[in-house]
RNA sequence: GGGCGCGUAGCUCAGUGGGAGAGCGCUCGCUUCACACGCGAGAGGUCGCUGGUUCGAGCCCAGCCGUGCCCACCA
């Protein structure tokens, strides 16, 4: 043990890579799977990107799961953190996609198979690293059961369902308008789509009428689409143009022959009351043109070019090239009336950032409306409940009025659609059907599709494993709110439709950590907080002002800084908060040390208080116990991170500690047994925020057992003592009353100076509040014959200070006369309250009660004084 | 256009009906035998604005101003 005499700082950088090790050998994270979900405690990880690399909302949304996890495992429940990666498939393909072309090459080149297989090797590089990181930030997940959404067994699940949905009718292919995105050239759902404002410019177009008797002018951002028009709509109300609803007008540049058509759709005060109808390449449009049985050519291609349905001039260019050339075309013969400057919002991809492309397209697509009614209903009725309440209404309002799910990607990485064509045959199934000349439908199915059944598919459904029984349905899910509908929709409505019973009972949202500057945290932006360089220190990035490099903080403090600062909004990211963790690791290491250096070998804890200050601390702690789980219990990281930070400074440290020393220093073997019990309990209650600081202090702690990471609580917290508060909280005042006197009166902090206590109620803690304050109470020094040079008002009476040299009396005369004043306006003001008529009727006899003994208080403190 | 948040000390944030709080920063003082990543003592807030409810409002209600996010098919 003589290594804790060096080791005067806490040192995370030595000890945490070491305790994950003694974790991971012990196996204590994974559970065997017996027992009922009911009795066991779950959660399932949203399983990061597997070839992803860890940052801040993992850091956060871990650290929360992880808390709870650990605080699940003491309370004696079977507990498993079901854990594993997601195939990601746009984001992993774009990586590999992104190197092949560094290297010359690109996946039409390789072929669809050798690039698969790249990808996988691409896994094999980079999969662990996620993996190792989470090791390093102390998740205490089942690493020894590892899932993988393109694991053979998980896979099997993912065609199944795919399958089952296709025969209840809930799966369908059409042609439709997707969104589509030329930077991964895929379709991609809606909820992958994020709109941006955009400064077009908006051209009036001329589109002279066959008639020959004028023209008709349309307003649109997006003229090269016009190679595309099929019609002109106008609202059959608008007087304007009632008179031209069924002429013919002609498409400049094309010659097309576009009828004017009436639709309510139309709007009679925007642009200029008669819109083109392009149903190809808008939505609406596609709507409108269904509705009055038009055709919808395309003019650009999946490549984002212009198709030759166009004019052959055209064919080939990019659509911005297309929008530059038909303005000049139209310029010339006169056909632009007017432009403006016109801002608006327009589709991006989420995932390339680029523009979206309205096209239609061949697609899968899964109609919600039926699986979405009982997830409703799940909701509603408390069967799932969102923490911050808040979020069930976002998730309610999405669910109520949700749309059909474009599941079909045109990727290579991810699962295959299990779906063959022949000739005109279509056969749907989990194996392929017998016979020559059948070719697999070449997409994957959407990565959120494989996730949603994340909660079951990972315990190993369809089968009915033991494991399902014992962990299904989980208990929490924590994750952001960016994918309440892409993703914690989803698994409700899979976990009903396929399990028939909820995936989890809560949803926890957590904060979102913004920059420090309250930009959004992104790599891209430069913005981006990299965790492990908060643990292990590492350059500061450029959003800090203040530049250098972090110190390596450790995961503890990272853990603890980052749940302080997440208590529900979105907050700024304070390095400060990180720094706090630190210190409070540090403080716990030390207040250990003086314990651990102290008690005898032999000595083992034990609940045996001798004082009224070891009541208070078993009191205090018996709070502090029940407050910080309570608070992790209900979600609430920021206030246990916060209790569990003034248990430990402003009550164990700054006051027990200091009141028990000497008795320690004695080698009093109750007191040392005692205070073992409060050390092994605060680590305890510590634990699930600050794992490693804690489970490496443990392992100092004589006839302390295992780890403490499996340890079992011992449950009852104990009682609280209300005559031990009371007394230490005035004992508490009295010390600060009287140290704040000496520091007004310039008294040297050595100098002890002769007092005399004149107040009741202090018997049990008088020479501790001599010892403290460095007076000298016992009478020796003339009793009740020397004049008092100050009195310093303590609760029930007073402290009188005796004549001495190291008084500066004028001083503290100064100090006196502004708390006089102070005083005498408090009690003035709490007077006004007691005779205010109202507020003695009406209020609550406890609180008038409170008042009244405020006053009273108050009005002695003055008299001292 | 609709919805949900937020505006409290110089900074970052707690605080949901009864005497305004924390961390950092700042001031003063301490090499007190666990910790100078420490200890002690302080300074510093018309709780965005305006009304209302209440005996009592940072907290509840209404409006306004500022700010952020989500949803939504106005060319």
């Amino acid at each position: 043990m003589s290594d804790l005499e060096q080791k005067t700082r806490y040192n995370p950088s030595e000890v945490e890579p070491r305790i994950v090790d003694r974790w991971l050998e012990s196996g204590i994270f994974h559970p065997e799977p017996e027992g009922t979900a009911a009795e066991n405690y779950s959660i399932a990880i949203p399983p990061p990107n597997v070839t992803g690399v860890l940052h801040m909302g993992h850091a956060l949304n871990n650290s929360v799961q992880d808390c709870l996890v650990r605080r699940a495992r003491a309370k004696g429940r079977r507990t498993k953190w079901i854990f594993g990666t997601d195939h990601a498939g746009i984001a992993t393909q774009t990586q590999v996609e992104r190197e092949l072309k560094s290297l010359g090459t690109s996946r039409e080149e390789l072929g669809r198979d050798q690039f698969v297989a790249r990808v996988w090797a691409w896994r094999e590089r980079y999969g662990y690293q996620i993996v190792e990181q989470l090791k390093r930030l102390g998740a205490s997940c089942d690493y020894q059961e590892e899932r993988f959404t393109l694991d053979p067994a998980y896979a099997d699940a993912v065609l199944k369902v795919f399958v089952d949905l296709y025969e209840k009718g809930y799966i369908y292919r059409d042609r439709y308008m997707v969104n589509w995105d030329p930077g991964s050239r895929s379709a991609i759902s809606d909820l992958e789509v994020e709109d941006r404002e955009v400064t077009d410019t908006l051209y009036y177009v001329d589109y002279p009428l066959e008639s020959g008797s004028g023209a008709i002018t349309v307003a649109t951002v997006r003229p090269e689409t016009m190679l595309a028009d099929v019609a002109i709509a106008v609202n059959p109300q608008d007087e304007r143009y009632r008179r031209l609803i069924g002429e013919t007008a002609i498409l400049p540049l094309v010659g097309r022959r576009l009828r004017i058509i009436a639709d309510d759709y139309v709007k009679t005060d925007f642009g200029t009351g008669a819109l083109k109808i392009t149903p190809g390449h808008d939505p609406n449009d596609f709507e409108i043109g269904r509705r009055h049985g038009l055709p919808h050519p395309s003019v650009i291609g999946e490549d984002g070019r212009i198709t030759d349905e166009a004019p052959e001039r055209f064919a080939g260019m990019t659509v911005a090239e297309a929008q530059d050339g038909v303005v000049a075309e139209l310029r010339e013969q006169g056909l632009v009336s007017r432009i403006e400057s016109y801002d608006h919002t327009v589709p991006f991809s989420h995932r390339s950032g680029e523009r979206v492309e309205p096209l239609i397209s061949l697609q899968w697509f899964m109609r919600m409306d039926e699986l979405a009614k009982p997830a409703i209903e799940a909701v509603r009725s408390g069967r799932v409940r969102f923490f911050p309440q808040r979020w069930a209404k976002v998730y309610l309002d999405w669910m109520e009025n949700i749309r059909p799910w474009c599941i079909s990607r045109q990727l290579w990485w991810g699962h295959q659609i299990p779906v063959w064509y022949r000739d005109g045959d279509t056969h749907v199934g989990t194996e392929p059907p017998d016979g020559e000349g059948w070719e697999r439908d070449p997409d994957v199915l959407d990565t959120w599709f494989s996730s949603a059944l994340w909660p079951f598919a990972t315990l190993g459904w369809p089968e009915q494993t033991s494991e399902l029984k014992a962990f299904y349905p989980t208990d929490a899910l924590v994750t952001g709110r960016d994918i309440i509908f892409l993703w914690v929709a989803r698994m409700v409505m899979q976990g009903l439709e396929f399990m028939g019973e909820v995936p989890f009972s809560d949803v926890h949202i957590t904060s979102i950590i913004q920059a420090p500057d309250g930009r959004r945290m992104s790599k891209s932006l430069g913005t981006g907080i990299d965790p492990l360089e908060l643990i292990n220190g590492g350059e500061r990035p450029p959003v800090f002002e203040t530049g250098g490099t972090f110190p390596a903080y450790g995961s503890d403090a990272v853990r603890w800084g980052l749940l302080v600062m997440s208590s529900g909004q979105d907050v700024r990211f304070s390095e400060d908060k990180v720094a706090q963790g630190q210190q409070l690791t540090n403080k716990l290491w030390n207040a250990s040390r003086l314990i651990l250096l102290r008690v005898d070998p032999g000595v083992r804890a034990d609940v045996r208080p001798k004082t009224v200050e070891d009541r208070w601390i078993l009191s205090r702690l018996a709070r502090a116990r029940q407050e910080v789980g309570g608070r992790i219990e209900r979600y609430d990281f920021a206030r246990a991170a916060l209790e569990l930070y003034d248990f430990v400074y402003g009550e164990l440290c700054d006051w027990y500690l200091e009141l028990v020393k000497p008795r320690l220093y004695e080698g009093d073997a109750d007191t040392a047994a005692t205070l073992l019990h409060v050390l092994t309990e605060t680590l305890a209650m510590a634990h699930p925020l600050i794992p490693f600081v804690t489970e490496e202090i443990y392992s100092y702690i004589p006839g302390a057992e295992g780890l403490l990471a499996g340890r079992v609580d011992p449950g009852f917290p104990g009682e609280r003592d209300e005559q031990a508060e009371a007394a230490l909280a005035d004992a508490i005042t009295a010390v600060q009353a009287v140290r704040a006197w000496r520091d007004s009166a310039e008294v040297r902090p050595s100098a002890v100076l002769p007092a005399r206590l004149a107040a009741s109620g202090y018997t049990e803690l008088e020479g501790q509040l001599a010892r403290l304050t460095r007076l000298e109470l016992d009478g020796s020094n003339g009793g009740s014959d020397v004049a008092a040079v100050a009195a310093v008002p303590v609760p029930r009476g007073a402290v009188e200070i005796l004549a001495s040299e190291h008084v500066d009396v004028g001083a503290a005369e100064r100090k006196q006369s502004a708390k006089r004043a102070e005083l005498t306006a408090e009690i003035e003001r709490a007077q006004r309250k007691l005779d205010n008529p109202g507020f003695v009727h009406k209020a609550p006899a406890q609180v008038v009660q409170g008042e009244r003994d405020k006053l009273a208080a108050l009005k002695t403190e003055l008299e001292a004084l």
